[in-house]
DNA sequence: AAAAATTCTTGATAAATATCAAGAGAAGTG
DNA sequence: CACTTCTCTTGATATTTATCAAGAATTTTT
């Protein structure tokens, strides 16, 4: 399974042999079922993830036990709760398996291990992090100032794939919406 | 005016006296008054900036002409377009003062120089990173599960400053909603 | 393959928020 | 100070989206 991570850093760094090393000698993989959970609300979220295989999304629970997906993630993709990670505080958030899938975590630690020991690396993650800010931040713009239907046009536009891949109330979650009205967005929408 | 940010290091990082000087020789000290731009749209972001003094906001506007703020920046707050910054392509926010303001701006391939250099102050940068991201999905969970009045008391719990500062449009633009619904949403809170 | 569980759709109604319009207050300008 | 411009509030109405309820379609389990 590490040449699927080996595959994504060829194509971002150019980093030794010794250093592949390294990086797969802290690699730790986990095997997911469907419905398994990678971090349950309330444990402290304390490694990195990056999904070699399968499907996986992150939500909270509100007090009405409505669920709110706030990310999805998919081959290629890190997921993980950066402020828990960063703070060592526990997840408000779950993150399970949407298909079977296979992660490779790494420790905190280790990240911080690697990022001291291939600059690179750490080069990398920076990258990724304002990457994910740039994203987030026009994510925001959306969720603020479209409708609904706009919204949807805009994640399947960025998210293609993953619009079949995903339960329809889960993609509604994310959108902020519920699943009759994405439902009848999306009715409205084939029928044009 | 380099006392500010001077202050605003110390506090944050640890580094030698040289390296002040350092960072003072790169950095350019903007005044700005009120309606001032400090960023246009369309133009490439070069520098980033950091609030001396003063209270600037950072928003878009659509095809209707109507404005959405994204961002307020205060005293020892960042400022720029990230983006537009990272990718050196057009940005499409504005970036003005909404009262006459201070900006030390420190431009991109200084902050890689001074990254470079001074370690630690890399690492302040992805400290900064970071925060922002959290703070970014933070604000993405209250803008697609919250009624507009709460996003509105979060963003009273958040920014008690602020909201004295900025004129009640700006903010029901950052929260998303009508300045009527605004209006409408403090009547109610007072009446409480 | 049948049964059970989950997911999706549709309709009727309710609630939240936007839009349009008008006027009151406040602030900036000559 | 009077004038203009901006900002904020309030009311009436329209639109969007949520909620509740039921049944159809799909998937999972037995």
């Amino acid at each position: 399974m590490f040449e699927f991570f080996r595959k994504y850093l060829e194509d971002k760094i150019s980093i030794a042999e010794a250093d592949y090393q390294l990086i797969e000698s802290v690699c730790i993989f986990k095997k997911l079922r469907k419905h398994q959970f990678l971090l349950n609300e309330g444990d402290v979220c304390t490694h990195s993830g990056f999904v070699c295989k399968g499907f996986l999304r992150k939500y909270s629970v509100n007090d009405n036990g409505i669920e709110h997906t706030v990310y999805f993630a998919t081959e290629n993709w890190w997921i993980s709760d950066r402020q828990s990670l960063m703070n060592c505080t526990p997840s408000s958030y779950n993150i399970d398996a949407i298909e079977d899938a296979v992660v490779l975590l790494i420790s905190k630690s280790n990240i911080e291990m690697l990022s001291e020991k291939i600059p690179a690396f750490k080069d990398m993650v920076n990258l990724i992090l304002q990457r994910s800010l740039n994203a987030t931040q026009e994510r925001i713009n959306y969720a603020l100032r479209s409708t609904a239907e706009e919204r949807y046009s805009q994640f399947l536009k960025s998210f293609p794939s993953l619009v079949h891949r995903a339960p329809r109330h889960m993609v509604a979650s994310y959108l902020g919406i519920t699943p009759e009205t994405l439902s009848r967005i999306r009715k409205q929408i084939s029928s044009k």
